[in-house]
DNA sequence: CTGAAAGCGCTTACAG
DNA sequence: CTGAAAGCGCTTACAG
């Protein structure tokens, strides 16, 4: 059995770092100066300011991120929070916007730390705040009792919601899921129908609620009335689904609305076991396009989020809060409505 | 319009941390003194040791990461590398294995800093490592020919891959793919059968030809002729997939093999289509369970993975790997066969 | 415009 | 067993 060992300092003459001590004694001028190039902070003559850059190009000089950190006491670190324990339907959106986070982090030079938490523990976020690796944190899609969303004010350490809470005194940045919803819905009742059913997730997580405004916004704004024995919350398991689903046709429902791919995917598999045809007999759509339902047939009418600008767009916002700029309390993103086969829409 | 402006010096006073010198000041010793109390190297005496650590735990003390490992010239991070652009299928699998290596650096007060890569640019990653912000790397599940190795190679910084790669100077750590496809095949061609089916994904991925590898042991140990007709890899989108079902269905096979979930979900679709019976005309198996099927009818036979303990594992062998312990060039955890109704074994 | 010096919050030979 | 001092690689008043 074959084994390994690092034995680093065979090669460390190899691979010695250069710092700025090497490069001012190599120009004969003081770390200071050197500094300053590099910053482009206080006073500095343009040709020794060339002549360092130059040097530092041509030696490849990395400033050491975290002796520098030190000096400033930043750390040029944020930190991402996702849930260690979400469901398949919601990876598609941490995976997405974990990348325009990260490509944003480090288009200003910032790396991202991964924490995950569960619902039953934040220690290790609490860890992480406690060992100071970060100058502010990104929560993901909160839930409507979110410990984590304590912990960070207690910190006092600067945050940004990725998602929605009432909260008015957090930093949030999210999808329009209420507008979207809201017009999905209002074009499903724009075709004259009124009976539209909805199933939905768990009411723990804040965007499942606001779908849910947005599912109530659309009644609203078409004059009709919401029945709300059309609506079935907490449908966590196929099961609940399932039911639901049979509940939804014995009332005749003429369309059903389903507030995620998984929950699609459940309803249009009862729908096709009971021979009952999308859209001719039952309209179908979903809320969020996961690429969950990209197989299956009939396509899903559905809304569009770009979960990787989210990502970046609350990256830069929490950065620009770092640094003391003012920016807006609530940031709201578009969306795309795209009409698949599953609907009848003019 | 509300907006936010972050003024920490407002409350500066309130929340200082407290540093190694205050310690050592309230307790009038030296700040040398509390280091060691702590870090428990070098001599001390116990009752002193014990007064340190009691006040520290009193006032919540807790010592800055960042200048303890600039002294050492250590992080205590370590980077986790996972392409930006997977598809659904390999979700769970980066999320599962994500909160095993966050945990377990976490339990050995290391952090993790993200770090997406596309298959064409390895920017983020080249930027991370010059800026010196880790001690180690770990890769996942890397590509047949694979920049990130080459990079990591040449820059002589610890890493290891979680997965596989036929390059043996490299640290693996992976499930035992290759073993557990031979044996859930070859317990299909035990029920005497012998025209199965493959269909795959990319081989552009390592894990996808280690699959095939044990699918062709399966064969080899049973001394069945492997006919590779009955073989197609590259199979990376619906239509691919389609037509390869409908070639197997002319070559009358009794089971189909499938590489992933989503190649099962589209065969399970299209053999449904043609009121093919699953499994009692046509077997079906897939090579990795990610919950991705769950909702199907039939529930498919397939392999089960501990993602999370894999991640664990990876991130232990690398910390390992980086305090110098000789270590096993290549690990391989097991898997757990889950026969459900999609076959008729015994 | 430039530099010497102190400092960020730790660790670690070295000396006692 | 304990401490003074130098050092990790930067930044930033302060002085010139």
């Amino acid at each position: 059995m074959e084994t390994f060992r690092n034995e680093r300092w065979e090669n460390e003459s190899g691979n010695k770092k250069i710092t700025i001590s090497d490069v001012a004694e190599a120009l004969h001028v003081s770390k200071t100066t050197v500094s300053r190039a590099i910053s482009g902070k206080g006073r500095i003559g343009e040709d020794t300011r060339q002549k360092v850059l130059a040097y530092i190009e041509e030696n490849d000089y990395k400033p050491n991120v975290i002796a520098k950190g030190l000096a400033q006491k930043k750390t040029y670190n944020i930190a991402l929070v996702i849930p260690g324990d979400c469901n398949l339907v919601d990876m598609p959106f941490f995976q997405n916007s974990m990348q325009g986070i990260c490509e944003e982090a480090s288009a200003n030079d910032y790396d991202v730390m991964l924490v995950t938490t569960t619902g039953s523990s934040s220690a290790n976020l609490e860890r992480m705040l406690a060992n100071n690796k970060v100058d502010g944190v990104i929560l993901s899609r909160s839930l409507v009792k979110d410990r984590n969303v304590a912990l960070l004010k207690a910190q006092s350490i600067p945050f940004v919601l990725m998602g929605t809470s009432r909260d008015e005194k957090i930093l949030q940045v999210d999808n329009d899921h209420r507008t979207g919803c809201s017009e999905l819905v209002g074009r499903m009742l724009g075709t004259g129908i009124a009976k539209v059913g909805l199933i939905g997730g768990s009411k723990n997580y804040v965007v499942n609620r606001t779908r849910r405004q947005g599912y109530a916004d659309a009644f609203k704004n078409a004059g009709v009335q919401l029945e709300t024995s059309l609506i079935f919350e907490d449908c966590d398991s196929s099961d609940k689904i399932e039911s639901a689903v049979e509940k939804l046709i014995r009332e005749n429902v003429q369309a059903i609305v389903c507030m995620d791919d998984v929950i699609c995917s459940v309803v249009l598999q009862v729908l096709a076991g009971k021979d009952i045809l999308v859209p001719q007999e039952i309209q179908t759509v979903s809320f969020y396009d996961s690429t969950l339902l990209k197989n299956r047939k009939p396509a899903v009418t559905s809304l569009l989020f770009d979960d990787k600008a989210l990502g970046a767009l609350t990256c830069r916002v929490l950065l620009q809060y770092i640094r003391g700029e003012r920016i807006e309390a609530k940031t709201l993103l578009g969306y795309e409505l795209v009409v698949r086969e599953s609907t009848l829409f003019p």
